[in-house]
DNA sequence: TAAACATGTCACTATTTGGTGACATGACAT
DNA sequence: ATGTCATGTCACCAAATAGTGACATGTTTA
């Protein structure tokens, strides 16, 4: 199941983790540094839901761990979840368009205004 | 931002939801026909969020509400974030699969095996 | 060996989330 | 008008989540 993988992605912060983890591995130290809103405990607390996800991948090196990033998950639950979709879009996209034009609802015009933008 | 969309697909009882939704729209009393195991409020609830997220758009006819699927933003995020992670993803598998052959590091062979079936 | 350091673990708290039943609103049919 | 039906809203509950500080473990280095 990829629920993890979503559970995982799922919150901003690991995300931004996995940002930070695109440039090459990093340290647990590294990642608290670049998260001084954070904790050490919660930092490792999102590495664990990663790692959970198989987003990242743990190395001990000494006294310290590596965390590598592993983006495969990622494509494959966004492959899966826009080829399930994707078909349907044009469809979709052809019903709403009817709906805004005929109804114009001020509502999902702003709606769908912001999630252009974001 | 689309820390909405991410939120609203984390669950799978939403994401089950878009599936539902992805043949055509229904109204919310067939929604919750789909989902006996919840009651009809839960599914307001879930349906709710779907609209925050403008992953679903609802259109008020006589007494009852049709659910038209969005699929355009789950279509976004994940172009979004496959793009930013995809150049990656080929270094970071070189780099795995050096640590899985130099080190042969059980737990990390048991997490990925685990990925590549799921 | 002992201090310093990086990480791991534990117990606890506050907030968010998913869920419920009860009640309110508005539309349709009789 | 009135009862019924679909939806909307409210107050509340339990579990999961994100966060914290304190303490334990294991690794260098002096």
């Amino acid at each position: 199941m990829d629920d993890r993988v979503w559970k995982a992605l799922a919150d901003s912060t690991r995300r931004a983790v996995l940002d930070a983890l695109a440039d090459g591995p990093l340290t647990t130290g590294d990642l608290v540094e670049r998260f001084p809103e954070l904790c050490r405990t919660a930092v490792m607390k999102h590495l664990d839901v990663l790692v959970e996800a198989n987003l990242v991948v743990p190395r001990r090196e000494g006294r310290q761990r590596w965390n590598d990033l592993n983006p495969a998950p990622i494509q494959a639950v966004c492959d899966r979840w826009v080829s399930r979709h994707v078909s349907r879009l044009a469809s979709a996209m052809g019903r709403l368009k009817g709906l805004v034009e005929e109804q114009q609802r001020p509502e999902a015009a702003a709606a769908s205004a912001k999630s252009r933008k974001g």
